[in-house]
DNA sequence: CAGTGAGCGAGCTTCCGCTTGACTT
């Protein structure tokens, strides 16, 4: 009786491909990522006798370390074709110590490959290695230090600020990043300045010129009365051409989706929270009922981060090029596109699966957002193949007296891949001038501008930052914003960020006593050290030693040193006669009694304004059912004046 | 776009990173 072969995946999608491809008797099972990991209520790491982590199942995830067991059994080979990073190695490893039961005939094969093609299975699975037991540490190393700083910096919130809190090596620094910003905004301070622009006329054509030099040297106006005298001294006066200079710039196509760009490109096109455009592309991955096809999973894995592309796919996207828009407009050769954080590249970059599946042949198939999504992947992997656009970008100096005003122009001589991406260029038509020319300005605009503080955080900005500094990985940009918000950290008012009383609080709590836990450069030190447990440069737990003691001497200076958060509220107690203070809870600032918990009495805390229609009461800050904020009268439901700006 | 909604602290909460579930109204 021949013994089948076991082999294990992550996930259910990439299990059923791989069956179409491996002739004879294997068993593939998923193991929907990691089964086992450190307990849930308990640190589950013995710190003092050198950080030795205590394995569990995951609760829910009985059942398939069960299958897997029994699969196992009955099988001579176990072949680990989990993906091929970091946590991938991890979870072979604990599959292999979960159905290891000294079973010296039973033959574990770790199998490693980076596309899901026929030829890169084959190859894969006919050469078989170990397991990387050093790629394995470097997975337990982060994960306790992940463990051990979440594990001691949430308590600890408790203990100071309110229960139910959390902080962490990634979700802090997140936070951090947001207050930040935030202090920058209040902290700005906008600049009035002028903006003057001459306006000229060729052969019907209308163009503008804004002032930029005053006796060649740059000029920014910030006094009116200035911008008024220029403005009336050069109306209907001929300016000169001085400069005319062309150039013609190459714009190259970018990569094709990760996660991170697809995300924010999901955000700036369609306004999709990051959740959301995973959602969408979950569904178009894992298949969508298609006419003719079936169920048919139209694009590959979408939480990556590399721009690999299976040779056979580039094949096809060349052709395909070629046949729908002639040759003039495939690339020359294949763009090299770089990487910009730390990666592991265990899949291919986001693309569609068939790109002979044209968005609008399937149209009928998908939902709205489907189809969008679908074709803005669609559009950016075939745009990676074609010639760069060629742009000419004109530049004309014009001068009266002391003053050089500039036109800029764009036009747009050969569109190459912006044929089929959505990419702004703004073309703006110049009139053929040559230097040495006479120029009437027929009309001045005089604009009152303001410098603008730096924007708030989104979803694509976030993702953006949050990718270039390395923290995070695509499996957990969107639930980390997630976290974000619902911690009451943060609040989201169209679409951009604004840190809570609490997320401030907290930053600036943690930010005082664990600064290098909240330095963005955190995480990429951490990741640098295990570079080098990978490599076999340094043991796994000389990274935690480098870290907890300094650590737990923060905590404990911390601990010591805090006291409970609370804030003179500046009012007596009508009930006991005591002051009065301001408290956290998870939904933000309140009014408490300081001898809590003898005295209950509590208040919102209002903002101080009357309100408007009972002019009794005082103006609360409120939430309705979706999180957002309004404004209440403190006498609700007496009085139930609500208002979404305050008066 | 209009309209939104309480009683907070204590009840044992929390990390990061893999991956998809489905106790029915």
């Amino acid at each position: 009786m021949s013994k089948k072969s076991l082999v294990i995946v992550e996930s259910p999608t990439k299990a059923k491909t791989i069956k179409g491809f491996l002739a004879g008797s294997f068993k593939i099972i998923s193991s929907m990522g990691h089964i086992i990991d450190l307990p849930k209520n308990k640190l589950g790491v013995d710190i003092e006798r050198g950080f030795i982590p205590t394995y569990k199942v995951i609760k829910g995830r009985e059942k398939i370390a069960q299958k897997i067991k029994k699969e196992a059994k009955d099988a001579s080979k176990v072949f680990l074709a989990t993906d091929p990073d970091r946590e991938g190695e991890a979870i072979a490893w604990h599959i292999k110590n979960l159905v290891d039961v000294k079973d010296s005939k039973k033959e574990f094969l770790r199998v490693v490959f980076h596309e899901i093609t026929k030829s890169a299975i084959k190859e894969a699975f006919s050469h078989p290695s170990s397991l990387d037991l050093r790629k394995v540490e470097a997975q337990q190393a982060r994960r306790i230090l992940d463990r051990i700083v979440g594990y001691f910096l949430s308590p600890f919130l408790w203990r100071k600020v309110c229960r139910g809190l959390s902080a962490g090596r990634v979700q802090s620094v997140a936070l951090k990043f947001i207050v930040d910003r935030e202090k920058e905004i209040q902290e700005f301070i906008p600049q009035k300045y002028y903006l003057l622009e001459a306006i000229f006329e060729r052969e019907g054509l209308r163009f503008k010129a804004r002032l930029v030099k005053e006796k060649n040297k740059k000029i920014t106006l910030e006094d009116k009365e200035k911008a008024e005298e220029i403005k009336d001294l050069i109306l209907g006066k001929e300016f000169l051409v001085s400069k005319v200079k062309k150039t013609v710039s190459l714009r190259k196509p970018q990569p094709p989706f990760i996660t991170s760009s697809l995300q924010q490109e999901g955000f700036r096109q369609f306004k999709y929270s990051s959740s959301k455009t995973m959602l969408i592309a979950q569904r178009l991955y894992e298949g969508i009922e298609v006419k003719e096809e079936g169920l048919t999973g139209l694009i590959t894995y979408m939480r990556t981060d590399s721009f690999h592309v299976s040779p056979l796919a580039k094949k096809q996207a060349k052709t395909f090029i070629e046949e729908n828009y002639s040759k003039d407009y495939l690339a020359e050769k294949e763009y090299q596109f770089k990487s910009k954080g730390i990666i592991q590249a265990a899949h291919e970059a986001i693309r569609p699966t068939n790109i002979e599946r044209v968005p609008e042949k399937i149209e009928e198939s998908l939902s709205k957002e489907e189809f969008s999504l679908y074709s803005l992947i669609w559009k950016r992997f075939l745009a990676c193949f074609m010639k760069e656009a060629q742009i000419e970008n004109t530049q004309i100096n014009l001068n009266f007296e002391d003053y050089t005003f500039l036109a800029t122009g764009n036009r747009i001589l050969f569109d190459g891949f912006l044929k089929i991406y959505p990419e702004k260029v703004k073309e703006e038509p110049l009139p053929d001038l040559k230097e040495g020319e006479l120029l009437k300005c027929v009309e001045v605009k005089l604009q009152e501008k303001e410098t603008q503080p730096p924007p708030r955080f989104n979803d694509a900005s976030l993702v953006r930052t949050l990718e270039e500094k390395g923290i995070g990985r695509p499996s957990t940009y969107a639930s980390i914003i997630y976290t974000l918000a619902r911690r009451n950290y943060v609040r989201r008012q169209k679409g951009s960020f604004i840190p809570t009383d609490l997320g401030i609080k907290v930053t600036e709590l943690l930010n005082e006593f664990f600064p290098n836990i909240l330095d963005e450069k955190f995480t990429a030190k951490m990741e640098e050290a295990l570079d080098y447990v990978e490599k076999g440069e340094i043991l796994w737990v000389k990274v935690l030693e480098g870290f907890y003691p300094q650590f737990k001497e923060n905590i404990e200076s911390a601990e010591k040193k805090v006291k409970k958060t609370v804030e003179l509220a500046g009012r007596i107690c009508d009930k006991c006669g005591k002051e009065m203070v301001i408290r956290y809870s998870k939904k933000g600032k309140f009014i408490s009694c300081s001898d809590y918990p003898r005295c209950k009495n509590a208040y919102p805390l209002t903002t101080g304004v009357k309100c408007p229609q009972c002019k009794e009461g005082e103006l609360v800050e409120r939430r309705n059912r979706r999180g957002q904020l309004f404004y209440g009268c403190s006498r609700f439901p007496k009085c139930r004046y609500t208002t979404s700006k305050l008066p």
